[in-house]
DNA sequence: TAACATCTATTACCATTGTAGGTGGACTGG
DNA sequence: CCAGTCCACCTACAATGGTAATAGATGTTA
C-alpha cells in the first residue's frame, strides 16, 4: 500500500503532526479536546500502528520520549480519502455534489472558487 | 441509532433496493459484477445485519424467498454519508473541493449544476 | 414421490479499529 | 541517591465488517 488507509482517529492524530509539526505522544494526545481525549496509551498505539504501516516514523528522542515526523503528506491522504469517498458512491459526482449543497454545506462563494480553480486547471492544460 | 452508519458493502445492498426496488437476496447478489462476485452467503449474513440495524425489512415471502425492502431512504443515508466525511476533514469544505476538482473529479458541468441548484435553492427559500 | 435445487438459519474466523491496563525502564527534582 | 513522574512496550479485549461453510427446511420437477 503507498497510500495506506487512515480511520477517523488515526487522521486525527496525523493532522497533529501535519498542523504542529513533529511531536511526541503526549503533545498529539494534547490537541484532543479535554472532552473526551483518549487515553495516553490509546494514542501511543494508534501511533505505533501508524509507524507500521509507514504513516509516520520516529525521528529522534527528546528525554526518553520519541518525536514522530509524517510520512504522508496530507494532501495524499486526503486525495485517498475522497476516492474512498467517492466509490461509496459509485464515482458518480451528481448526488454527493446535490448532498452537499441540499445539506448546506457548499456556499456559493464554495462553488465560485470551484469555477475559478477550474478555470485555472484548464488554462494550465491548454498552455503549459 | 436513527441512521445507522453503513459500510461500502451495506451501501451497495442498500442500493440495489433503491435501484430494483424489494428484491429477494440471490437477486441482490446478482447485482454484483460477475467479477469479484461476494458469495450467496456473505449478502445473506450484510442483509441479515442491515435487518438488525433497521435498515431494512422483510416484506413478504415468495416460495420460500423472503423479499426485502429498504427502510431508509438513498437520501438519507447519503446524508449521513456526507456528514461523516466532512467529519474528516473536520468541517472545511475547502480542502474537499479543491480535491475533488484537482482530482479531475468535478467537471464544469457539475459545478454549473451546483450554481443552478444553489440559484433554484435560495429563490426556494424567498419565494415559498 | 424421489432427486435436485434453493433458501434459511446458524456458526465461525480473521482483520481492523478503538480502547486501555500493567510492568518495568529512564529521567528529574530535591 | 531515591522517590515520583513520565514514557515505552506488551498484552488484551470488544465491536464491526467481510468472508463464507454447513446443516437443515422447503419448494420444484421429472
Amino acid at each position: 500500500m503507498r497510500l495506506p488507509k487512515l480511520s477517523k482517529l488515526e487522521l486525527q492524530i496525523m493532522d497533529a503532526l501535519w498542523s504542529f509539526g513533529p511531536s511526541a505522544i503526549r503533545e498529539i494526545q494534547e490537541t484532543f479536546p479535554q472532552k473526551g481525549r483518549p487515553a495516553y496509551t490509546t494514542v501511543q498505539t494508534m501511533v505505533y500502528r501508524l509507524e507500521i504501516k509507514k504513516a509516520l516514523r520516529r525521528m529522534h528522542k527528546i528525554g526518553n520520549a520519541h518525536i514522530f515526523e509524517p510520512l504522508i503528506s496530507r494532501d495524499a491522504a486526503q486525495r485517498r480519502l475522497v476516492d474512498d469517498f467517492l466509490g461509496m458512491f459509485g464515482g458518480r459526482m451528481q448526488p454527493v455534489m446535490a448532498q452537499l449543497i441540499e445539506a448546506g454545506n457548499l456556499t456559493s462563494k464554495d462553488v465560485a472558487d470551484a469555477e475559478k480553480l477550474l478555470r485555472d486547471l484548464s488554462k494550465r492544460k491548454k498552455e503549459p
